[in-house]
DNA sequence: TGGTGCATTTCGCCC
DNA sequence: GGGCGAAGTGCACCA
């Protein structure tokens, strides 16, 4: 990995236009070919491309740095440059291993469907029908028989408005061609679902719940619960 | 910005958990605190934390680097430093100018109604009745009255499915209590209408319109039209 | 290879 | 400061 500092103005043409006055930033060049432009704040770079073929000419005698790719290109003016330093770093990395994603999260539910239950002291059993159901609008993450209806689960790390409107969907699609003999409601679940979804999802009869940021480190699980 | 290679291994906790096993990664210290891990390969990060505070132990011998951040933790074992480098970037940084964004996309098509005709011989008058147009499920981007119908726009730069329900919602709860004489359609504009979209698009009556990427630099815009 | 949806999304705007 | 939605989204998965 090569990381430069120097004095540049860059434009990028592609999906969108940008343009980036005089300043010094870091430039960051990967063994893959993507490249991207960091300042001194922030996660995001302010320039970058991926997998991009690189060229060097010289204008104004300056030298310009192009990066291009399929419809896309970046052009660094290099004004000065300050630095130039050369990393070897690993080059097979085994990558991030995660935990706590939206697919785990949903294999959880699955297999600890009392966690759907609206109080803690509720007996309601639950029965897993399906995963990833087809609705005829897409397939929703759980398909649940309860005692007096079924349910159809969306499960989100967070969940907006436009979740709700998606269970909506999922809940008219399978009553309008009902598999089982029992009325379909709509569950939304997720470790944050947002107060205006909350609102929403109770004026469409869609029951929320929120479920506690340690649900995988304990078997007893608090949690709150909106009737909708 | 300091810049590290460092032989390492990282624990992340917070709002999920991730597991970087040993190997040599680049790690970015910025100005204001935040903290990215890079290997050899993509945009992205494999660890990252914003505005962290950074402390040093020992353990085993190692020097572990600890950022911590509102309920939040980077762990990073650093089993042999190899590099380190302080790069001065600008302190002020002016930022990126951008263009071709979709509030730009928006405030063109409303001074260019003729984008919008379904065929480049087409005559129809459009007048833009309003922006940001409240219909009851949130605002539409342009309200826009035709010749036979009312029309609610709504503009992307890609358009997915989830942009046709979108304008469903519109045009239903505009239709439902009518400002106008004319009955409302739908209309999805953007630079890239996804196949799907298209295909939902026809089946809800919705006119979905592509514009060309080169849309803004010319004034005579040829563009693909389908009717829903 | 392209479509679909998640993300420790990040980031900016408006309230 | 929290909610909301775009992003040059990136990225992995799956057909």
């Amino acid at each position: 990995m090569r990381i430069v500092s120097a004095d540049c103005s860059i434009i990028y043409t592609g999906r969108g236009n940008t343009t980036l006055n005089r300043g010094v930033r870091a430039i960051v060049i990967k063994g893959d070919g993507s490249v991207a432009v960091h300042s001194n704040e922030g996660i995001k770079p302010l320039n970058y491309m991926k997998a991009a073929v690189f060229s060097e000419t010289e204008e104004d005698k300056l030298s310009v740095w192009t990066f291009d790719s399929r419809g896309e290109s970046l052009r660094i003016v290099i004004h000065e440059l300050l630095n130039d330093v050369m990393l070897e770093l690993s080059q097979e990395e085994e990558g991030l291993i995660r935990d706590g994603t939206e697919p785990q999260l949903q294999a959880w539910l699955a297999s600890n469907l009392w966690a759907l239950r609206p109080q803690e002291h509720d007996e309601e059993e639950f029965t897993l029908i399906g995963k990833e159901f087809p609705t005829g609008h897409g397939p929703v993450d759980l398909f649940v028989g309860g005692t007096e209806f079924d349910w159809a689960v969306e499960v989100k790390r967070v969940a907006t408005m436009s979740a709700v409107y998606q269970v909506k969907r999922y809940v008219d699609a399978l009553n309008a061609e009902p598999t089982g003999d029992k009325l379909v409601k709509g569950m939304l679940v997720a470790l944050d679902v947002r107060p205006r979804a909350v609102e929403l999802a109770e004026k469409r009869g869609i029951r929320t719940v929120t479920l506690p940021a340690d649900w995988n480190s304990k078997d007893t699980v608090a949690k709150e619960i909106k009737e909708g």
